[in-house]
DNA sequence: TATTGTTATACTCTATAACTATA
DNA sequence: TATAGTTATAGAGTATAACAATA
């Protein structure tokens, strides 16, 4: 497979006349390909907001609710050393806040603030639009199709 | 959209019944943790391999090229002056070497060293496996489709 | 002057190990 | 003892700005 390419600035291919199919890359090229694809739309929209992808995930983990830093970190896939410093630096800049815990007084609850939540909107539906827009290319049916089917997979279906 | 989830450890859902299909994510949400999903699967495999996911792209762009750093900073997005500490590292270990551009006194081209072919191609396989093994779940005219969706979709079809 | 690449610098992100405080 | 969280430390990865050497 190519771990390679899906560079900012590729090469366009020839403007296809309407109806040739493009090369099928493979499921695990084509896969790939994708997931870099996504990912710089989701790091370019999240630098246009001040943000890093991974911050980008956490206001949006906190939107719905309120973790403690080890289950944040369980969610993020992170060691509960690197939340310290990912939450303080957004604590720094005023996007969440530590609470303590009215149960237990070792833990924090972490919160969005306003301002947390607004970036994180913003920045979210920033996002849904520039991924919606790698996808303006496809007709309405095969939209729907990839939907599905990515869905199918995410759901380890 | 859900910039969250996708954790390495989600609750995974009730085993359906064959035939329920799963929900739609919305084409959004679906290739947002789809993305995650391969990335995830790369960050892994790259990690077993002592790599980090760029310089597992680093390492496959090579395969097939002997760029300039210029050129590599160019195929994946970074800064200059980002590749030369990629490169710096990776040579450091053997993986690669620059070599002196025989054509301009300031190029320099950028090798992989058998070493760093053989690292690249074991590291790419397992990735193959990991991502094929992401789609276990599909039925073969439902990956077909996917990988063909997919690829439209990196055409910019 | 423009281009290729490196260096200096600063910051984010990450993990491991050791620590504190609470349960 | 076990758990929640932080600190200390080290390293990778990244960008900006300034630089050297060559074109």
């Amino acid at each position: 497979m190519s771990t390679d390419d899906v560079p900012p600035d590729e090469a366009l291919p020839e403007a296809a006349p309407a109806g040739t199919p493009p090369p099928d890359l493979g499921i695990v090229d084509a896969l790939a390909q994708m997931s870099f694809l996504v990912q710089g739309a989701l790091g370019k929209v999240a630098a246009d907001h001040g943000l890093s992808v991974i911050q980008l995930r956490l206001l949006g983990v906190l939107r719905d609710r309120e973790p403690g830093m080890q289950e944040l970190a369980r969610h993020l896939g992170l060691d509960k050393s690197s939340m310290t410093g990912l939450v303080t630096r957004a604590e720094r800049r005023d996007l969440l806040r530590r609470t303590p815990s009215p149960d237990d007084g070792r833990a924090v609850r972490v919160s969005l603030t306003p301002q947390g939540r607004d970036l994180a909107r913003a920045a979210e539906a920033a996002a849904a639009g520039e991924i919606r827009a790698l996808t303006a290319h496809l007709t309405g049916a095969q939209r729907t199709q990839l939907s599905l089917l990515a869905s199918t997979l995410v759901a380890r279906g």
